[in-house]
DNA sequence: GCAGATTCTGAGCCACATCTGAGCATCGGA
DNA sequence: TCCGATGCTCAGATGTGGCTCAGAATCTGC
């Protein structure tokens, strides 16, 4: 059981240093960083395993050091520090592909159940934090929000656990049968009729731009990837 | 742990001198206005933690200051000073996002109470402020008092900590099981139709405007945010 | 104790989501 | 180039979740 790693950026020296405190009673190993560009160059240094962002920051904020992290194909869970009377700034947060954010003021109790949250999904497996990318791509659960090219894509229930299943496993290519049964909760070998009708669905919507995300593998089954 | 910054702004020179006075005597440091547009240029150079606003100015009032510095984004808390005890003025300035108001007369010690009561919660997250907003919908905790488009919304006990909870998690789905248990106090797992009434009530009066904040998530629950 | 506000329940309705099946398109092998 | 197999698309049938409404039960302030 190796220590997990947390990095704090956020530029009031007072509030950080009670978060990196009380993160490290809890256990945790925790980096800082007082702006957003000693925080990008601490998180690609230290490769931390969630990094606790602060919005707004002199020299880069919050959101610029998450877009940039984005852009570098760092995956690192996030969670954002935002001011409760600006919360159109948590929505933004988890457009960028925020794991989660916390709106001020806050108990230091709250941060730390989010940050467990967190830990716990990256722990169960790696790939399932509640935030996933795939090119323009983006979904996100604790929003149930998808979106392609910065554009929200609307979903229904079945549609959406199918981009979600499918963006989970991520170049693996998967069977009717194990959509059937992952997906839907049928037997794999129910008819699979019902899986063509919603990948047609889901390819309407999210297949809309290019690149196509989503690939039919002849006799196999589908799979999601960014094509060479 | 840097000295907490206030302005004040008044254009009554002695009631001036002496809030400035009793503030220093506190412990802050204090800069000072006498009149809105002074307080606008003060506020935005010097960048202070609390402002303390006279209703009654000069040039440009303490409303017209306080809507200005809203919509420059400026969040910094605000205490009123109001001269009628007709409390009509308080909720205007409520309304307006201010954070706690004090009707002429008042002791100076009553003062110091409030401007400390605001300052502990700045300094449990500094540039938070009990003013939520989300677009044109403002609530007002510590007022009890929801605005939207600048007319007064009212709302039952129940509705009203709907909304709050909603707010408090904008761009997070709650599920029906989330709001049972945490604005009703029931089990989680109880019968949810009770909130499906009350999001029919409190749509009917906060998202009578354009656009909706409060959005259906089907098969999962209701989030608030401002839809893109 | 009464009037008005508030909370909750249940029934009916509507819109959306889901699924089915038929017909069409595409692929790959011969 | 043809043919079978596989996959896709579409329209409509069915199901289900969510919304609205009316009214009953409860609470609150006068």
């Amino acid at each position: 059981m190796n220590q997990r790693r947390i990095l704090v950026v956020d530029d009031e020296d007072n509030l950080r240093t009670m978060l990196v405190a009380a993160l490290k009673f809890e256990g945790y190993q925790v980096g800082q960083a007082a702006d957003g560009r000693a925080g990008l160059r601490a998180a690609k240094e230290s490769r931390p395993d969630l990094i606790v962002l602060d919005v707004m920051m002199p020299q880069l904020d919050g959101f610029g050091m998450l877009k940039r992290l984005r852009e570098s194909g760092d995956r690192t869970p996030v969670i954002f520090l935002t001011a409760k009377d600006t919360s159109a700034d948590a929505v933004e947060g988890l457009g960028l592909g925020a794991d989660d954010y916390l709106a001020k003021p806050f108990s230091l109790e709250e941060l730390v159940a989010r940050v467990e949250s967190v830990m716990r999904r990256v722990d169960a497996s790696p790939s399932a934090s509640s935030v996933m990318t795939l090119a323009d791509l983006t979904l996100n659960d604790v929003a149930h929000e998808v979106t392609r090219n910065g554009e929200e894509i609307h979903l229904s229930p079945t549609e959406y656990k199918l981009v979600a299943y499918l963006m989970a496993n991520t170049g693996r290519v998967m069977s009717r049968g194990q959509l059937l049964s992952n997906v839907w909760g049928y037997s794999p070998d129910d008819d699979p009729s019902v899986v063509e009708t919603y990948i047609g669905y889901v390819r309407k919507k999210v297949d809309a731009y290019e690149p196509k995300l989503i690939h039919t593998v002849r006799g196999v089954g589908y799979t999601m990837k960014v094509p060479q």
